[in-house]
DNA sequence: CGATATTATATTGCGCGCAATCTAATATCG
DNA sequence: CGATATTAGATTGCGCGCAATATAATATCG
């Protein structure tokens, strides 16, 4: 039995791929990427610079770090993405004048108004019907759960 | 009211991040992968990189193509990743003989080898209770159903 | 058999994610 | 008040993901 031919018959059936949970987590988040990325480039967006403009739109201005405890995101990921946004004129990146070390995240007019545009996403992305409500319902709970728990043990 | 300032009350609540479905998902992605991140790195390994060994365990040797289609990953991902893999002593890349646009990509006896350092991996990931089993099994087939509709509209 | 189409992989360029490190500002404590 | 610690962001470097494009080999069709 030569272990570069054929290795699957073996009892560690831990390591097989259909086993994983972490797997089609990973595949199905690429995968949802890639079904945003022709919707959400018509409005000049990312998906990660999308969810930025949905946690501003639900209360702006915002600290740099409070938008990376909503996301699970640190400043390597924001601070270059947040000037990009900044550079096609979304937000607005200042010091805060109270503590200098705070910079103070807005949207400007043009950043507020694409959220009308983005109001058809959810739909289109939802129209498909790949699940049933009840069961994206489940899915949303228990991943959510599985990031609490995550997260809580970090 | 200023659209700049607060702008949350408004109706279109498809909008808010915690009515998604994608964030979660996208978060639990990054959340796992750090989580495996230094379980991983003791073997010297990436996240996809040990995703590619998954495949390669259950057979090899195998097309660049095949190892793809598995993960849902294109050749401009795997093509430099299996460079560094193969740069690592983990697998070799060659061109196939019957058919020179083909590469095989083959187990080292040190890939081989690594699968047993690996057999803890999913156990270790696991140890920490963040879901009970039935949610974990109902997780898996809810996201594998989702990874099917997206795939299939594709 | 030669032109065209298809297939398999490689390359380029850009935007994440994130660990590690750095900088500067505020807080704390003797 | 001055030294030390803490906090908020920025920077660096590397490895993905992936769209777009390129290259080379095989298949197909007239």
């Amino acid at each position: 039995m030569n272990e570069t031919e054929s290795t699957a018959q073996s009892g560690d059936e831990v390591l097989r791929l259909d086993r994983q949970l972490c797997f089609p987590l990973y595949a199905a988040s690429n995968m949802l990427t890639r079904a945003y990325r022709p919707l959400l480039e018509e409005l000049g967006l990312t998906y990660p610079q999308y969810l930025v403009l949905l946690v501003l739109w639900e209360r702006a201005p915002r600290m740099v770090g409070e938008i990376g405890h909503q996301l699970f995101l640190d400043t390597g990921t924001l601070t270059p993405l947040l000037k990009r946004m900044e550079t096609a004129g979304l937000v607005t990146r200042q010091r805060d004048p109270e503590d200098e070390r705070r910079v103070i995240v807005s949207l400007t007019d043009k950043g507020s108004t694409l959220r009308e545009a983005a109001r058809e996403i959810p739909l289109k992305i939802a129209s498909s019907p790949k699940l049933t409500l009840c069961e994206a319902e489940n899915l949303h709970e228990t991943v959510w759960k599985l990031i609490r728990g995550l997260n809580g043990q970090a």
